[in-house]
DNA sequence: CTTCGCATGTAACGCGTTACATGATTAA
DNA sequence: TTAATCATGTAACGCGTTACATGCGAAG
């Protein structure tokens, strides 16, 4: 389970409130890692409680901002866990699924669904290629900016895999149409 | 969700029990959704109560085999979810945590996950070529075909892109280490 | 002062997971 | 006939999600 210690990570970048965390969770961790505010609260309550991080400005009510900073232990913890070795959690995909189920009981609309996925991910690409050229392009290559660069690269193969994929689904998709006489 | 809808499929292209069901996830439609048997036991009685399927024996106590068939309306519902367009899940993995984990308070030991990571992905991806040639190479391209074996490219393209992300991900992790004199 | 928006929090549900239990079938 | 295995089932927990509630601060 990675929420903690994404959370750990965040705050070790820069220690911020919930709801600062849940917009960054938006953006940058959030391409890869998404958790809402609720789940954020609930969890930070926790690393609290278990010593890993602790609020900046001491207790204030309801509606107050509290940020939080990471303590060693939580630092500890964060590399304990970044050190071990996990086993990655297997593809899990609705499209496969349709694509079965297309197969079965063809022909159906999927090919609309698939073609709105082709518009997203070819924007998700544009916009992790626009976030490259504009941080990666120049400066310095740090060890830090580096593993910042693979991360969005992941993203980019991904949503490339995607856009290829989709196009490749449609034009099965729509030749079978269009041997059946359905055009 | 998807469970329901990839057991429909299952029962279409042929009926069988949950035991059976749950064999077959560890397989093909397996490769791309997971299922325990208590999640099929709990569905397959939810699908039964809602009219989708239909038990082909009926009544038989604990122990003894049930198999299901689909009934019209799990093949009418079928049909409507797969034309529906859905939201693609955005992508979610611990890998890229780790990674800017490793960012903030490495180096850590993270590269040996990664390497078995890629040992990992190698054997799949290995494993999905061999099914191709196996399945795919020959033979009459009906309709049904085709998309059985898009979906297998989907995941031999994933695997494909995992195995070379890793390679990346070991050169930068690696290249670090040597430049901060830990070779 | 009132209203609106934001930060935090509570409650409940659903899917997925793990541990364990029981009835049938098969093998020794 | 006893033991091992298979098929089904019960129970409980955890993360993720959705809906909604409360308290502060700023804008009008």
């Amino acid at each position: 389970m990675s929420l903690p210690h994404a959370l750990l990570t965040a705050l070790l970048e820069r220690p911020c409130s919930g709801s600062e965390l849940a917009g960054r969770f938006d953006r940058s961790i959030g391409f890869f890692w998404q958790a809402t505010h609720q789940q954020i609260y609930r969890e930070l309550k926790r690393l609290e409680e278990l010593g890993w991080i602790t609020a900046l400005a001491p207790e204030a009510g309801r509606g107050r901002k509290r940020a939080y900073e990471v303590r060693p232990a939580g630092r500890e913890e964060l590399r304990r866990w970044t050190g071990e070795v996990h086993e990655p959690k297997p593809l899990r995909d609705e499209l496969m699924v349709r694509l079965r189920a297309e197969a079965v009981i063809g022909p159906t609309d999927l090919v609309r669904d698939i073609e709105s996925r082709l518009a997203l991910h070819q924007d998700k690409l544009a916009l992790y290629r626009e976030i490259e050229g504009r941080d990666f392009a120049e400066g310095v290559p740090t060890r830090q900016r580096e593993l910042h660069h693979l991360v969005l690269q992941a993203g980019i193969m991904a949503e490339t895999l995607w856009v290829d994929f989709c196009r490749k689904a449609i034009g099965v998709l729509v030749a079978d149409d269009a041997a059946k006489g359905k055009p």
